[in-house]
DNA sequence: ATTAGCACTCTCTGTTCACGAGTGCTAACA
DNA sequence: TGTTAGCACTCGTGAACAGAGAGTGCTAAT
């Protein structure tokens, strides 16, 4: 167990060396206000707190940086909520004012607000579509051999894909399908409704339309919607401003990260409740071993959940990062649910 | 005027430099096959070349580098058509060789591999569908106040919006709006649909149905298609390797002009037939002022353009990019037309 | 017209050196 | 016993410098 001294100590080094990026020297310290010991009692202190492992040295004869154990103890021990600035706040609200923004709006502003508020970059998934439930069928021929198959959802979202009809395959069909489709699949989440159009309505289908396996085939296409959301960035390109990543080849690794959809969303997971904080190695994943990533999630209605992260480095404001991260998280669920239910 | 061997030395500095990246001395071209004299004359001759502004030196004793007007007359006058392997060439063809394949992801493809084949970033802009002609109208109830409005293009291709409906806008309404839509824009142009809607549409609506103008303004929405092209980047990176870009700050740059799309857009312009090479500072953009941008349009059916740029470093083989975006461009052209026409 | 030879310039790399910041340890002190 | 002053030691940084290597421009010879 650590003393008080020692919290104190930790705390300072960690605030210290967030907004300095240099070592953190005893002198220095000892000239903080609220510290009242010599440079060689901290010296003595440090020590100690360096073979717990909370901190360490660049070199035998540097200052101290936080190790990831003692980011680690900071944000679980020594985090206090910071007040951000009105101004701030207002900023973040102002989104969520405009009335008639779309949904993809609101959250595309987000993520540039987030990333010019922290300077770090800010990542949002869109809310999962898949729970959202078939509203409405529509074929609409566009050839004798091709049209374009649409579902629209209980929430206003538009999927569509050109298919291929069967040779001679009739408005009459295409009525009598859509029919079929609209009365048996109406109100069914998108992430099952691959499995009932292969099931249930295909029985139906081939009993009432010609090529019925031919068009269920081209069905399935429009219903495999990406399971994964979409993705939003902003400040995509502030990581090249922190001192850590003068290195090309870190710049490098986290770019190509980026622009890999599975690893961005692995950087979501594990999600939990709540705001999480992963420092360096806790993400298990070269290019971000140097950035700390804090998450959390916002809420659409009950079922739909989209999240928010921040990627900064390791040395990040994390106060400052979690205060903000929570008003919006708070804005956005409350903002696209509101929008959500008066869609309904 | 030049003389040959001048030509050839510019030539040979030309393509060496674009291979090393390393400016180019008179003992390493002597040794060239093909090149009969020694380091002094054609010290001489580079002497010659660098007062007529085709070379220049990185310090008083360094070797030569080709300058702008150097890459410019060597495109203008000393390309010459390379051949790309056959393996390359059945790359490139392998994409259009997928039948059931969307357009979207051809062109996904298409920037991955130009990419790949060249190491470069290659940046593709999609169709553009302003051309595209209204097929269909559809509005969708979601609730009482909310509707989805759809149009689909002769292309296959999907707008939709969530609108808000005036109060008291029952069924009967939206069916009788739908059939008037249906009827006087089926066909129309989606770059003049917006002035449709407004003047002829608006006179009819007002005439069959309640609170015309409100809905008018609705899908006034609908009809804005953004009228710049979807972009797909391939080789985002890939700028991170070149030696040119060893500096931050041009890092920076970079990213952040392909992160704005009026920027990106703006380097295919203006567009003229073939294939256009623009060298350095002839882009009119700093971010971009070491960089060489190889532009081309293709397109899908009469129509419709979209457009391919490779963006490299000025020190870029001019080659073997042009002829591989000739093959890309032909092959894009004939493929998505195809396409076209097996959907009318 | 071409080329060999030579002096000169500039970059690059490695070395040395002094400086400053910071540490760990010891001994003195309250 | 906890705290502090003092001191020797370590290491990173930046400047100065030297030598090697690559390449040039010029002159004189071919």
């Amino acid at each position: 167990m650590l003393t008080d001294r020692q919290l104190q100590i930790l705390q300072v080094i960690v605030d210290d060396f967030v907004t300095s990026a240099q070592p953190v020297g005893s002198r220095q310290i000892s000239k903080k206000k609220g510290i009242n010991y010599s440079p060689a009692t901290i010296r003595n202190e440090m020590a100690d707190l360096e073979e717990l492992g909370y901190l360490e040295k660049t070199h035998v004869s540097s200052g101290r940086i936080p190790s990831e154990k003692g980011y680690r103890y900071y944000v679980d021990h020594l985090l206090q909520p910071t007040n951000i600035s009105v101004g701030e706040i207002n900023l973040i609200q102002s989104i969520f004012e405009n009335q008639i923004i779309e949904i993809e709006q609101v959250i595309r502003e987000s993520a540039n607000i987030l990333s010019e508020l922290t300077s770090y970059t800010a990542i949002l998934l869109g809310p999962n579509v898949t729970k959202h439930r078939v509203k409405r069928f529509q074929i609409v021929p566009l050839s004798k051999q091709t049209a374009v198959a649409i579902i629209v959802t209980d929430n206003g979202h538009v999927e569509s894909q050109t298919i291929t009809l069967p040779e001679g395959f009739d408005s009459s069909n295409i009525e009598k399908t859509v029919n079929i489709l609209n009365e048996r699949l109406t109100g069914v989440p998108l992430n099952i409704l691959q499995s009932k159009l292969e099931k249930e309505t295909y029985e139906v289908l081939n009993q009432h339309v010609y090529m019925a396996d031919s068009i269920i085939r081209s069905l399935m296409k429009v219903a495999s919607v990406e399971n994964d959301s979409k993705i939003y960035f902003g400040g995509k390109t502030n990581m090249l401003n922190q001192p850590e990543f003068h290195d090309l080849n870190k710049i490098r690794q986290l770019m190509e990260l980026m622009e890999r959809k599975s690893q961005v969303i692995a950087l979501f997971q594990p999600v939990e409740q709540g705001i999480t904080i992963r420092i360096g190695s806790e993400n298990n994943h070269m290019a971000v071993e140097d950035c700390s990533v804090i998450t959390t999630a916002y809420s659409v209605g009950e079922e739909q959940k989209g999240a928010i992260a921040i990627i900064g480095p390791k040395r990040m404001d994390y106060q400052r990062v979690v205060t903000i991260l929570d008003v919006m998280r708070r804005g956005l669920s409350r903002t696209l649910s509101e929008k959500l239910n008066d869609g309904q």
